[in-house]
DNA sequence: CCTACCGATCGGTAGG
DNA sequence: CCTACCGATCGGTAGG
């Protein structure tokens, strides 16, 4: 009979993760060793290779895990929410779920693209998922906005900047939190957003005049 | 009498300048050796050492001259501008010297701090410059943000969070051009920061009452 | 004493 | 779960 897991195991693995996060962030993934991994978790490589297959199966997985945190973040979001509380309530779950994930985030953003091609494009597919329930909402905000795609797609985007941007400016103990900050954000994407489809219309009288 | 510098030299420096940021950004610093520098410069590693004493000493002229090319292009936007339209060409001129500047500006994003601590301040610093031209535009146009620097810091930054995100989905081909980007995120800015200061001066006015 | 340029190879470290 | 060790490759420099 096969040796059970050990009960620790998902804790060891747990540890591993969040101590190479830390590490990959602030040193970089090249330049970080599976050698200093292993001391700063207290275990020999040869016991890190016991969890993780290579260098690639650790930052796959530290970005699985954070992309689908996000995820559940989202769909953890009342669905029947008024379209405009509902968008205001995903920025703010999206705000939340990055506190204790600047690591992880700086990764995805720097250091996703070094995964192998297949990997990759797992990630990649997720992300997708996140950014349609963000697009979709905005079209439920914002009708005119929904319809056109050319438009839709540039907004979500903005919205996506101002919130994935955070992390190189964003103090927990700066001047405003982070529910400040959802409100700031959605108030400038709904408020901004509904202005330039004023001016589309405008836009269009203007042009079948 | 010394030596000339030969006529070519600073094209020469160019070239490699142009070469070694297209591979930086597609295969990241680190996995970027300097023999492959020189082979798609089509010069000996010496060579490339006699116009660069180090990688590093590449990665920093790369932003360097990326960031000066940012200043000069917000520099060059007309100081007497009323407010909103100086800010809209602010906008315009940031994404336009985007435009053939992709390496560049994802180098910025992800190698910049794997510069030794001494070039990585100096670059920051131009970095700073460069917010401190947008933050003092955004002030003019929307005085009580201005007024209010706990505001006026992440209204900034959601700026450049808008402008600097666009490497991630825009395409010169795609259904929106740079200027009507510039449009959407200027309207974005103002119009939903204009609804932010009513918010705060309603929000006063409960508090007082 | 400078710049321009080469073929060959150095000491040290990476992931596994 | 460890120590010992590998094949490959790195950034940088030598003499001329």
């Amino acid at each position: 009979m096969a040796r059970p897991r050990s009960a620790d195991h998902d804790i060891k693995r747990r540890a591993i993760l969040n101590r190479s996060a830390a590490l990959f962030a602030q040193n970089g993934y090249d330049r970080t060793a599976m050698a200093e991994v292993a001391a700063a978790c207290g275990v020999s490589k040869a016991l890190l290779y016991h969890y993780y297959a290579g260098k690639d199966a650790l930052l796959f997985d530290i970005l699985r895990e954070h992309l689908q945190e996000l995820i559940d973040a989202a769909a953890a979001v009342e669905r029947s929410l008024p379209p405009r509380a509902r968008l205001r309530a995903l920025v703010g779950a999206l705000l939340e779920a990055y506190r204790d994930a600047d690591h992880q985030h700086k990764i995805q953003i720097n250091e996703m693209s070094k995964l192998p091609p297949e990997r990759h494009r797992m990630l990649v597919g997720i992300e997708r998922e996140l950014v349609a329930i963000y697009a979709e909402a905005i079209a439920q905000v914002l009708p005119a906005i929904g319809r056109d795609k050319s438009l839709l797609k540039p907004v979500t985007m903005s919205l996506f900047g101002m919130l994935n941007w955070h992390y190189m400016w964003f103090r927990e103990k700066g001047a405003i939190s982070r529910d400040d900050y959802a409100d700031m954000v959605t108030t400038l994407l709904i408020e901004g957003a509904q202005a330039l489809s004023s001016e589309a219309r405008a836009g269009a009288k203007r042009r079948s005049a």
